[in-house]
DNA sequence: CGGGGGCTTGAGGCCACTCAACGATAGTGG
DNA sequence: CCACTATCGTTGAGTGGCCTCAAGCCCCCG
């Protein structure tokens, strides 16, 4: 599947550790990096191959089709983020910026974790923290309004990308409106909503770049009202 | 916690395999059986213990509660289902009918899984199991109508607790609803509506009993239309 | 038999979607 | 430098699907 992608770098790292997860005793483990350029497939849904993924610059997607065009974002991955592909594919990351990744094969994972128990454990709760992720964003979908989700979306983002109150958003108003289940049209009504309510204020000519001024409501937005 | 929870019937079983988790080497782990009545609670959002559970009879609802009343259902275990909460409870459990549940200590668990593998292989492809129902979820959450996420749960139903095209249903309409993000009288149309179709039949005078008489047909509905 | 819970059905309202127009921005080629 | 175009984002008007509120039925269980 590689060879259709466009692999700007390549490198190789022998080390476990960098890329997060901490073996005991075995250290030596290949590891590459790719990069990937705006809007390109990382991989496909379904794709049998098997790797786990560290995003080292810029930011990826994974998300679902539907026949009928519509489409559902599961998760957005910053930098230090790992992702992965348990079995087969479920989703298709794609990289939403210039990005690049750092990746290393499952196989070799598990054959060393075979005599080291730290890795399985380390894998097994990435895994679940996808899952929580997973189940609040399950509650997010169902039960929440507009305002509501995208109120979360940006606190979020706003805890994940950024020290100060400033986010700089990689992601387009159709990423969110497929990430939060709604359309661009109400996602770009209800940050305006946010805006008017003096929430947030827009820094820029771009509407990417957002500035929180208000946390506090907008965590209250996010946790219910 | 459990002291506070009904157990009618407690028994002690020593294997690991009967779980439905093979250990290769270590076959003596302790494994409780409990009982609950129907609507009570197996363990609440939060809680620190961890155990994983297996069902052997009855189905048992994970959910998560909103403060203002909204609830969501991650999923539904039917007899045979494990269900676990690695960490933290990231759920509330709840018995929809009369259960019988087999729990195991993750400790435990873990203690026997530092020396094989295989066991951490079953706990990880569990989770991920876990996770790609949880992915799918969020799919018919994010992007299904009301009509297709009730034929997607029956289709779902049909696969998982009936081997002709007779649904039993243990859960309530309320219980769909809150699986589905949708209310219940939404959902009561919607199978009114599959049923008026020709779609599905009700057996005898209760609703829960439901004949899938064109299971093509509510799959191309769950497949997207 | 009366009460309550579960389920259905109807009427009306609201929130998010659809369709459409428009402005702003970035990239392209002259 | 300026059209020209495409993409992205916002905003408005109108529609529709699901929710809300309400009534009523059925069954179970006292």
């Amino acid at each position: 599947m590689f060879v259709s992608v466009t692999t700007d770098q390549r490198s190789r790292i022998n080390s476990l550790s960098e890329f997060g997860i901490s073996s005991g005793s075995n250290p030596i483990v290949s590891l590459s990096e790719f990069t990937y350029k705006k809007g390109k497939i990382i991989y496909i849904e379904s794709d049998p191959a098997e790797y786990v993924y560290q995003v080292r610059k810029g930011a990826v997607r994974t998300c679902k089709l539907l026949p009928d065009g519509w489409r559902q974002i599961g998760a957005f991955h910053l930098p230090g983020d790992i992702f992965e592909n348990g079995g087969a594919h479920r989703f298709t990351a794609e990289a939403i910026t210039h990005t690049t990744v750092r990746l290393i094969r499952r196989l070799h994972l598990e054959t060393v974790a075979e005599t080291d128990a730290v890795v399985w454990r380390t894998l097994l709760s990435l895994t679940t923290n996808n899952l929580q992720h997973a189940e609040n964003h399950m509650l997010l979908l169902g039960r929440k309004t507009a305002l509501q989700r995208v109120a979360a979306f940006l606190h979020e983002m706003n805890e994940r990308l950024t020290a100060a109150d400033v986010i700089s958003l990689p992601m387009s108003r159709r990423d969110i409106a497929d990430y939060l289940g709604l359309t661009i049209e109400t996602v770009s009504r209800a940050v305006s909503q946010l805006h008017s309510d003096g929430i947030l204020d827009f820094i820029g000519n771009t509407q990417r770049e957002i500035m929180i001024r208000d946390r506090q409501r907008l965590a209250s937005l996010d946790m219910q009202s």
